[in-house]
DNA sequence: CCCTGATTCGC
DNA sequence: GCGAATCAGG
């Protein structure tokens, strides 16, 4: 490896940028020991083992029966495999988890649904009162 | 055992 | 000075 200054200076770019070794060497054509090894002869490094990216990426992504309050109803709106999934979340009636709208679909009397009601994919009788657990991302 | 970085040591 | 081998932490 020649380790001219454009060389070192991508290493050290590389480096600053929370890369692995291993990963800095990869990308310069050398072995992750010469990275280490001209970082230690550098003065740079000291940096913890197991150096993660802890920059962004991930957060802002699980989100939806998380955020329900005891009273948010939870008539689930859209596909449950699918990110926008959500729940209906307006008031539910006390001690129903279900707003009154919904609650009607939910506890149709004589267990005949109204033909454009999509039945819940959690129904109200058998779901945890207010303990919903956040399912997503399984 | 996998990963990581740190240090040693022959070249 | 270089980096594989080796060591050590997680």
């Amino acid at each position: 490896m020649v380790w001219n200054d454009d060389t070192v200076e991508r290493l050290k770019k590389l480096w600053a940028d929370g890369l692995t070794t291993g990963d800095i060497g990869k990308q310069l054509g050398v072995s992750k020991n010469a990275v280490v090894g001209k970082a230690h002869r550098l003065g740079l490094k000291a940096r913890p083992s197991p150096i993660k990216r802890t920059k962004k990426e991930k957060d802002e992504k699980i989100r939806s029966v998380v955020d329900l309050k005891a009273d948010s109803c939870r008539w689930p709106i859209g596909d449950p495999r699918h990110p926008n999934f959500h729940f209906c979340g307006k008031t539910a009636i006390p001690g129903k988890p279900y707003c009154s709208e919904h609650a009607q679909i939910a506890y149709v009397s004589s267990s005949r649904v109204r033909e454009e009601e999509p039945a819940p994919a959690a129904p109200a009788a058998t779901a945890p009162a207010q303990g919903a657990e956040p399912a997503s991302e399984s």
